[in-house]
DNA sequence: TCCTTTCCTTACCATACGTTAAGCGGTTTC
DNA sequence: GAAACCGCTTAACGTATGGTAAGGAAAGGA
């Protein structure tokens, strides 16, 4: 039950099984059928989550209804909302499953507990925040000084991993582009090659 | 020295004047002119930084030498390239300043020294990041959803205080726009009103 | 199995934004 | 006080991306 996330904590810090198996105790498995929501705008977002199989993708939508991606998730990730998870505010954005999924999932008060508790997992968390972070000023950098162009080669080379399984539509959305300008790019890179 | 850091600490959280009096120590203060580097691409940044007053900004250079800008930061706000800093490694951007500025600096070992002797301290800093991550999300969001001139507005809304002091150019490369660009959008709202 | 929906692509035209070039008031520099 | 630079704007034209429409392959539902 937790094999994906013991493999990503390893990669991240040393900690002991018995210190892993008491922060296990603090979470909540969660099993999420694909188009299942995980959180609908207007809902407080109740859950971090780790992604120990599945897909999920968190999205906000327009004033037409549009859907605006801001974030996949696969095995091995954290996800949630953390605008309306820290403020216990309503969201305005979505996470749903792109696929069957199963997850484990924290709430407020046991992550402060864990926290507490065993500060290995204190300090394990807090790396997922970082890393989150840094990936979040480099996508912004992409978009401040690249071409659509050059953000879908480095969607690519990032997440080849995500590019196997995401429909490509949405993965234009994620890179602020159209379905259709898309298509046209891969078009230009292929002849191009 | 300390003030606009005393109002920031008390705006985010509770925090007892000895409290707020032993973080301090901790801080190393800085005084940086118009045009001077806290970091120059190539250098390990070495500390996070607040300004206490001021103008900074976080810039990456593309292949033919042109400004990216990431980010601003005035007196009331914290900044560092994390991605130097964290990893120890030298960094790919640049900091700064548009003004003659005052900062209060505190490098990797004061960092750990503070947040464990006090914990306010770690609460506080780890607040702020959390907020700068969010900040980026919305950031992002703009991006994937909103045209220029739709991101020029939000900029207004969201930090007037900046769009007084910095050169419009520089906003314009912020929102990932030509001068020019920002320019003819600024004309067609002024026609518009 | 059929029928519907989803996903991807292509084509055509519209538009937002980039590029290049130039001008002009304000400030700095010598 | 020129001269040089800087910040902002405007204009003309080029290009990347959006919008609309349509078709076809694949997947999903009944």
């Amino acid at each position: 039950m937790f094999e994906t996330l013991r493999k990503h904590v390893n990669s991240q810090l040393e900690m002991s099984d018995e210190e892993f198996r008491l922060g296990t105790t603090f979470l909540t498995p969660k099993k999420l059928r694909k188009r299942q929501y995980l959180l609908q705008s207007g809902e407080v977002c109740k859950w971090i989550v780790f992604i120990e199989k599945g897909c999920l993708r968190l999205y906000s939508l327009d004033d037409f209804g549009a859907e605006r991606i801001l974030g996949f998730g696969i095995e091995g990730w954290w996800m949630t909302d953390l605008e309306s998870f820290q403020a216990k505010k309503p969201a305005t954005r979505n996470i749903d499953a792109l696929e069957d999924s199963e997850l484990l999932m924290i709430g407020p008060e046991s992550l402060e507990k864990v926290s507490a508790a065993v500060p290995k997992w204190d300090h394990y968390l807090r790396g997922v925040l970082d890393k989150e972070y840094k990936a979040a000023i480099t996508r912004i950098s992409d978009f401040v000084g690249a071409s659509a162009e050059e953000r879908y080669i480095h969607f690519l080379n990032l997440y080849p991993d995500l590019f196997q399984r995401i429909p490509l539509h949405q993965i234009a959305s994620y890179l602020g582009i159209t379905p259709q300008s898309l298509s046209r790019i891969r078009k230009e890179l292929a002849t191009r090659k």
